[in-house]
DNA sequence: TTGTAAGCGTTATCAT
DNA sequence: ATGATAACGCTTACAA
C-alpha cells in the first residue's frame, strides 16, 4: 500500500526515502505552496482542500522535514537547557518541567551537560546554539558578562540565577529560610552555621544572604563555614570545621552536602538532631530516606523548569518580552533532622 | 570590531544576523564552495587556502548552519534519547553516559520523556525522528513489532531490552542474580519472593528468569508476586501480600521498590534484615542512603548509556552495524537490608 | 483560494 | 586545487 510511494520518483523530485510536499502535492493534485499552507497555516485554504491535503499527507506517511524548515524560516523548533551536572537530583525536576513544557509547545528539547569549567560550558552554549532557538541555561560557573554576551547573540532564559538584562527565574529564597530560622530558632538553637556551596553559585549566595538577614533578626548567631563542593563529599569534608565549631544547628547549601556532613557525623558517634540539627535545601529525592530525614527548604523545581521554558518560548515571539516573572516560592519542609538539644553532661 | 560584519550586505547574500559561507568567502577572497570545503573537508584543499578560510571564519565569527547543512546531506548530527520517566533514577546514568558519547562524537543529544502509554511512545518516536538521526530506546511499553517497524524508518538502538533484528544493549543478569542467590542462600534463606515490576518490562522478565533458574538450582523456593508499578508506591503496595508469605527474603524488581517495601514494612514494625532481608536491582542513588542501606545488583549504567550511543553512531556510518556488544556486567553490592533470619519465639 | 517562483545556507557534481 | 551551479525540502511574496 504504502509502497506505492516507494516508487521511482515521477519527473518532480527525487523521492529518495521519505515523501516530501511535492510527493504529497503531486498526488492531491495540488501544488506545493498549497500543501505547505494545509500543512502549516490552517485556515488560510479552503476546507475542501486542507482536507484533501492532510488526508493525502497521513496516507503517504509525509512528515514534515524539520531542517528544510528551519532553513527558510529561521527556526529549529528546538530548545537546549544547559546543565552543570545531569547526576545531580536538583536538576531532576527541572528537567521533566522543561521537557514537558518543551514537548507541550512542540519543541524539541536538548540536554547538554558541562562539568568541568566556565570554558566548557560556554563552548557547550556556542556548540548547540546553532541548532537552537534558545537556550534555559541551569549552569553555574559562567560569569555574568559571558551569559550577557550568550544571551546578545541566542535567547537566553537563567534559572536559578539573576543578570542583569537577561530573564531569569529566580527562587524566592527569603520565605523558606525565614521559616526554617523560625524553626530553629523555636528548638533553642542560637549558634547556626552555614555550610556555603560552591563560591562561583549564586544561590549560594541567596541562602547565605537571607540566611544571615533572617538569623541576624532573629537574634541567632549565624556564620559560615567556606565553601565546598555541592556533592556528599562537599559535605563530608566539613564535618571536622563543624565538630570544631560552637553551632548546633548547620544549614548545608543543598541536600547532597546535608547528608554527606549527616553520614560522616553518624560515623563519628554524633546523633542527629540530638547533638546536632542538620538542615538542607532542595528537597532532592533521597532527602526522606536517610535517618533521621532531612529537614530542607524546598522549591517547586518541575514548575521552575516549566516555566523557565515558557519565559523562553515568549521571548520567542515577535512581541515578546514578557515581564520578569516573580520568583517561585520556597518553603520549609520540617523532618527528622532537626530537633532540640539534648542536655549532655 | 565584530561591527564590520553586521553591515548591510554587499551584493551577495541578505546578511541577517550571522555570516554565512558567502560572508566567509567574500572576505577571504575565495570561493563559497572552498569555504565549504575547508570548513568540512580539512585536507581536500591547499593548507594555505584553508588556513585563510579557517582565520576569517574565525574572525567573522562564523558558525555554520546545522539545518542548512542537514538539507543536503540528510544528517542532523543529532541523536534522540527515548525515556520512560526522566525522575527515575535509573536513568541518570544512562542521561549522562549518553550525552557524553554524543557530544564526544559532536553530535547532539535530545531528550524526550514518554510516561504514558505505548501510545505517547510511539507518537513521541514519530514526534522527535524527523529531527534526528537515530534514536536510543529506553522506554519498555512499546511492543516488539512498533519497535521493529520505527527501527525500519530510522535507525535506532535499545537500551535494556532486547528485540529480533534490532540492535541492543542489554544486561547480563545472571552473574548479579547467581551471587545474590549465593549470598541469600548463605544467610540461611530458603522461601524467597520476587517482587515483580511492570509486567511491560522486558528486564523484569530477565530478572525473574535469571532468579527462579539461579534459586532452583541453589535449592531455594522461590515464587513471584505479581508485578506492580516500579516506584516506592509499587513496593509499598506490595507489603500486605509480603507479610501474608512465607517469604523470609524479597528480591524487589528495583531498588525503589525495595525501598518503598523497606519503609512500609519499617512502619508496620518489622525489622530489617533481622525479620526480613530486602534486595533491589540498580543501584540508584538512595539505595546506600536509607537505613539499612540496600543491597543490590548492580549495572554500569553510564557505560551502558556511552555504549548505546556508540552502537547507534556505528549503525549511521555507510558501513555499519557493527556486531552486537555483548552483554553489559552486573554485579551484587552487599549491604544490609539483607541478612541472616533472627531466630524467634 | 491557489499556483509560480525565488530564496534560505549548505553540499555535491561538474568543469576548469 | 578551486570555481560555477544545481540540488536539498520547505516557506513566502507575488500573481492569477
Amino acid at each position: 500500500m504504502s509502497d506505492a510511494v516507494r516508487e521511482p520518483a515521477a519527473g518532480g523530485g527525487a523521492t529518495s526515502g521519505s515523501p516530501t510536499i511535492y510527493d504529497v502535492a503531486r498526488v492531491a493534485g495540488v501544488s506545493p505552496s498549497t500543501v505547505s499552507r494545509a500543512l502549516s497555516r490552517p485556515g488560510r485554504i479552503s476546507a475542501a482542500t486542507e482536507r484533501k491535503v492532510r488526508d493525502t499527507a497521513a496516507q503517504l506517511g509525509f512528515r514534515i522535514n524539520p531542517s528544510a524548515r528551519a532553513l527558510p524560516t529561521g527556526r529549529t523548533m528546538t530548545l537546549a537547557l544547559l546543565l552543570a551536572d545531569i547526576t545531580n537530583p536538583v536538576v531532576f525536576g527541572i528537567v521533566r518541567g522543561a521537557e514537558r513544557a518543551a514537548a507541550a509547545a512542540r519543541y524539541t528539547l536538548v540536554i547538554a551537560e558541562s562539568q568541568e569549567s566556565a570554558a566548557a560550558e560556554r563552548a557547550t552554549a556556542l556548540r548547540v546554539g546553532p541548532s537552537v532557538d534558545g537556550i534555559v541555561f541551569a549552569t553555574r560557573r559562567l560569569d555574568s558578562p559571558s551569559l550577557q554576551e550568550l544571551a546578545r547573540s541566542k535567547p537566553a532564559v537563567l534559572i536559578n540565577r539573576a543578570v542583569e538584562g537577561v530573564p531569569s527565574l529566580v527562587p524566592d529564597v527569603e520565605t523558606g529560610v525565614l521559616a526554617l530560622v523560625e524553626h530553629l530558632k523555636e528548638l533553642g538553637h542560637v549558634n547556626v552555621g552555614y555550610l556555603a556551596g560552591p563560591s562561583s553559585s549564586w544561590v549560594d549566595r541567596q541562602r547565605w544572604d537571607a540566611l544571615l538577614r533572617a538569623g541576624r533578626a532573629a537574634g541567632l548567631r549565624v556564620f559560615e563555614f567556606p565553601g565546598g563542593e555541592p556533592t556528599l563529599e562537599g559535605g563530608s569534608a566539613a564535618y571536622e570545621r563543624v565538630a570544631a565549631s560552637p553551632a548546633t544547628a548547620i544549614v548545608a547549601f543543598n541536600d547532597l552536602m546535608a547528608i554527606g556532613l549527616l553520614r560522616t557525623a553518624q560515623q563519628h558517634g554524633v546523633v542527629v538532631p540530638d547533638d546536632l540539627s542538620i538542615a538542607g535545601f532542595d528537597d532532592i529525592f533521597g532527602s526522606e530516606l536517610t535517618t533521621p530525614t532531612i529537614t530542607t527548604v524546598a522549591a517547586p523545581l518541575e514548575d521552575a523548569g516549566e516555566q523557565a521554558v515558557g519565559l523562553l518560548l515568549d521571548h520567542l515571539e515577535p512581541g515578546g518580552a514578557r515581564e520578569a516573572p516573580p520568583p517561585f516560592p520556597t518553603s520549609l519542609i520540617r523532618r527528622r533532622s532537626t530537633g532540640r538539644l539534648l542536655a549532655t553532661g
